[in-house]
DNA sequence: TTACTTTGTCAAGTATATTTTACAATTTTC
DNA sequence: GAAAATTGTAAAATATACTTGACAAAGTAA
């Protein structure tokens, strides 16, 4: 899978920490780790989550319009 | 969980059944009735599928701009 | 009615998302 | 340069997404 520049920069642009955003959302610093650089496949709650903290949306972080496959 | 009733209702609107939804996405037919019955929480990537296969996008589907939670 | 399709659900199993603990590599700050 | 914070990663354990097989309820059509 393909790491997901879009949450960290969205991530970068906040100037937030991994372990800020995992205690946002929930999850451990490694979960976070994990998602940024496409290693799973996480669940749609967990994306919902880390969109709220980001003060984005799923189309913004998850959505590539690209691969139409 | 809530009912996912924008899902059911793109479904419906495409006149086609939660098996033929099943086999685009290459889950099985119980786990697309969990997912529109909010039964639990399904992968990103099976949400990406499930947007593909009815021409829809991820917050056309899975995302609530009302629970600001 | 009877046959057929669609849907809800359940129990048991498998695959994998997520945690915990831990350590090394890198970056930032002093 | 050293100290501190941030990040990548890995192994073992746990939680849960998803499958398989099966049955009943409801809808649609003959």
């Amino acid at each position: 899978m393909a790491k997901n520049l879009k949450l960290k920069s969205a991530r970068a642009a906040l100037d937030m920490s991994q372990e800020e955003l995992a205690k946002k959302t929930g999850v451990t610093r490694q979960t976070i780790s994990a998602v940024e650089n496409g290693d799973y496949n996480p669940t749609i709650n967990l994306c919902v989550s880390i969109c709220r903290a980001l003060g984005k949306t799923l189309d913004d972080l998850f959505w590539n319009e690209e691969e139409t496959k």
